[in-house]
DNA sequence: TTGTATGCGTTATCAA
DNA sequence: TTGATAACGCATACAA
């Protein structure tokens, strides 16, 4: 970088202007036929690129956003992380990614790091739970913030997230409907708030079916495959079920595995379902039944509305809007004889 | 953003100073004990960030490194990035992540793209071949380029990638010592240059062994799961084989599911090996074959060199790094008896 | 349609 | 140790 490179004056004066005709030329203002061809040609001779922070600089507004990622490395995000940037892309905005890890700095740190980019709005993507304090203290920040995943209950934040109880519910219902009553459920981490969500989805959903819920048959795991895997372990020692509602998919595969290494078939044997429905879930054997969330929807929602509060100063759509999952029936499942 | 930011001039009256001063203490130079307290108050109170674009534009320099990536829902690419953005972390560089697909732009009108981003420096993820005349063009930018993949031969730029060739070696090694001589390919895109040597690697070890390679045992395909179904459906048709070596770990993948659906075991009728060695491989049923590849190590190793190029002008490090990839063997492949 | 002059928020040079 | 001043590259109000 040592190599110095041309300026809007240097074009100026290569085309025998000024440089704010070159401005106003670059800006798409009209300029004579003459200075055109001239600044055209300059342009390219010195093969010149407009410098953005300057123009950042003086113009206040950068025409990007922010998105503060958890875990670049988590599946889940790379649709959602698409959406948002498919959406951007036709408005013409940068989207600069940051991640972070739980145990280096919270999100609110983030967002005081990004005061200094100078960002004109922000995403923060994360499936953890968010404290009450944090997001009270984003919603200060002096420009447009959107949540996807927990809100924390504070209805003055734009947020986003998919309706995780209705999605378990549906789980449950298309069980029992097939003839489950002893159904055991593989939960998530107790740090995200999707799992807690859907566990209670979960015990709401037995109960509307007059089916109290059996302790023994919960178990707490980490949506990871090697989580599911332990589980399935764990409740297999307990017995006294005919199907299993995972959490998400990866441990639902983990799960299928488990009972695969004990001898058992899936589904002759178990019922299993997942949640997410992640791009191997069709293809794994056999395919999963699970919940398909709308995960590249859900980011270019989220840039939706972080577009229009960043335009419109007083943009008024609800702040929160919960997409509704789908569930997706493949073939691991299978009906059972109920007792009753 | 209608909201004034307080700047370093803001600070320096509150805190009855000049700005000189306020900027030598932020970044660090020594001040009075009395000045530093009352910098310290003022910042506090007017909740001052400093405007990077500012700093960025009188430094001349951004510690700011682009990453522009093929298409971030590619899966592949999550421990890359993971890999880089590591690596910059702990050097204290921003990453900012670009993503572009082929129907678009080129890579190369990318970079002249990032031309005006000021970035310090540049990686290219992609596993699309390149042209020799793009490379070209990417080594005369103003900032050091690393790429992620194809160099299309030339040794001027910087470029890591994985062994391909040595990888699909391996693994024909493997399947040849534990009985295999009939054995079929599922190919990767044509326009990936990674599919491209590893199908060229499993022709030079077939021949190795003295086997010549059966061409319709040869099967184009895609990388996708999808792919992998099709291809495999196809080779069933033919017919005459014991194994095959997938060009990725997805289309293996597929390839299993297609073998389930016609009524066959994986591994008793076919072995099956894969490349990439993506999270999923191991909890798949059977648990797959296949070659790690050392994806996160990639992303650092590029980091790295992209480092010691941007600080040490004269960094004469090889330019063309060869990670060796690694045969994991699971249990999709199964001993036969050799014909002769 | 064009040019002059000013400012955006920061760092760096130089005297004090 | 500090303060005045001049850059950095660009956009724009205003005058021409």
């Amino acid at each position: 970088m040592t190599v110095m490179m041309p300026t809007i004056k240097d074009v100026a004066r290569l085309a025998n202007t000024s440089k704010s005709t070159v401005s106003r030329f670059l800006n798409g203002k009209p300029v004579k036929k003459d200075t055109e061809l001239a600044l055209r040609k300059a342009i390219e001779e010195l093969n010149y690129h407009p410098n953005m922070n300057a123009r950042r600089l003086v113009l206040n507004r950068t025409q990007v956003v922010g998105i503060v990622v958890e875990d670049i490395s988590n599946n889940f995000f790379t649709p959602i992380l698409k959406g948002i940037r498919d959406e951007f892309d036709r408005k013409g905005y940068e989207c600069v990614f940051y991640t972070w890890n739980l145990n280096r700095r919270r999100e609110v740190d983030f967002m005081k790091l990004l005061y200094e980019e100078q960002v004109d709005g922000l995403i923060f993507v994360s499936f953890t739970r968010r404290s009450r304090e944090d997001v009270r203290l984003m919603c200060d920040a002096p420009f447009p913030v959107v949540l996807i995943g927990d809100h924390a209950g504070v209805n003055e934040i734009y947020s986003i997230d998919v309706d995780n109880a209705n999605g378990v519910h549906e789980v449950v219902n298309y069980l029992y409907r097939i003839g489950h009553r002893k159904i055991a459920h593989i939960a998530g981490p107790e740090h995200a708030g999707a799992g807690l969500e859907r566990e209670h989805g979960f015990r709401e959903a037995m109960l509307n079916h007059g089916i109290s819920a059996d302790l023994a048959l919960i178990v707490q795991s980490d949506w990871t495959h090697q989580g599911g895997y332990n589980a399935m372990k764990a409740l297999l020692e307990v017995g006294g079920f005919t199907a299993v509602v995972a959490s998400n998919d990866e441990s639902a595969i983990g799960a299928i595995g488990a009972a695969h290494e004990h001898g058992y078939s899936i589904p002759r044997d178990f019922s299993i379902v997942g949640f997410d429905d992640i791009g191997i879930s069709q293809w794994i054997y056999p395919p999963l039944t699970t919940v398909r969330q709308p995960f590249q929807e859900t980011g270019r929602r989220a840039a939706e509305v972080l577009y229009r509060a960043m335009v419109d100063e007083e943009a008024t759509a609800a702040p929160r809007i919960l997409l509704k999952p789908e569930l997706v029936i493949r073939n691991s499942c299978l009906h059972v004889q109920t007792d009753g």
